[in-house]
DNA sequence: CAGTTATTAAAACTCAGTTGCAAATATAAG
DNA sequence: CTTATATTTGCAACTGAGTTTTAATAACTG
């Protein structure tokens, strides 16, 4: 059950995304908006915008959740299966937008995968 | 600093892994040695453990720490960048001995990667 | 065995994320 | 515009994995 009411919550956090195409964790959006939404709200609005396929999360290296918005998923098709990039400098994480190879397995069924690459971004490579 | 001492702690732990090529959570490790050893020693074990080149480790999708045996690595050498398996129906945890195809990144470093992939194990597909 | 140093247990703590519930507010009906 | 109703929000308390601190204990060294 996603988004049902165009509220005011949703529209700040939306607008967090729409300005960027990196990932942004939890922690960095409550520490951004915590004072103008409660953390709880912020949690909740984040995992309904994935349920419709607005915005696809992942764990950091750390196990923290990481959200960036999708490029072309809808409620029942999500389709952001990339890799993702962590850099241990600056902390920029973002969506690698190439084809993930998921190996062939024998006897078994692949439903998700989760590709995560941590070191330096362009920016930080010496 | 990884382990210097051979103390029982060490030998219990490293009897778990003995027995399994499978991973085993830091939460299943507790529950079946919390009575011996304490939850703390677990986890720093664990950690010497792995930076002895023992064992090596992983997040699983929850977030849980896995721990697995390490097939040739060193201290000062880590070899074990191989997928990991999540079974959904069992929870069995299994290292995949295939090979990780990292994706070429222009203008990156790559330091560290996690492939993680979920489904169903050999035994849970119907 | 005795001295030194690493290791351990226990308890308190941290911190990301969740839950329950009453108050607030978006939306639709009248 | 006003009211009814169902969703959303804030708050406070909670959960659970993992960490820190400190004093006691056990492993190594000679
Ligand atoms: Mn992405
Ligand atoms: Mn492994
Ligand atoms: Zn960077
Ligand atoms: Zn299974």
């Amino acid at each position: 059950m996603g988004i049902i009411r165009k509220t005011e919550s949703v529209e700040i956090l939306l607008n967090e995304f729409h300005d960027t195409e990196t990932a942004l964790s939890t922690i960095e959006l409550i520490k951004r908006l915590g004072k103008r939404i409660n953390k709880t709200t912020i949690y909740r609005v984040l995992s309904k915008l994935e349920e419709d396929g607005i915005l696809h999360s992942f764990l950091g290296f750390d196990g923290v959740k990481w959200f960036a918005r999708c490029k072309a998923c809808t409620r029942s098709q999500h389709s952001d299966v990339h890799p993702h990039f962590q850099c241990i400098s600056c902390g920029k994480t973002e969506c690698l937008e190439v084809k993930v190879n998921i190996p062939k397995l024998t006897n078994r069924e692949v439903l998700i995968s989760q590709f995560i690459i941590k070191g330096k971004c362009n920016l930080c490579v010496a």
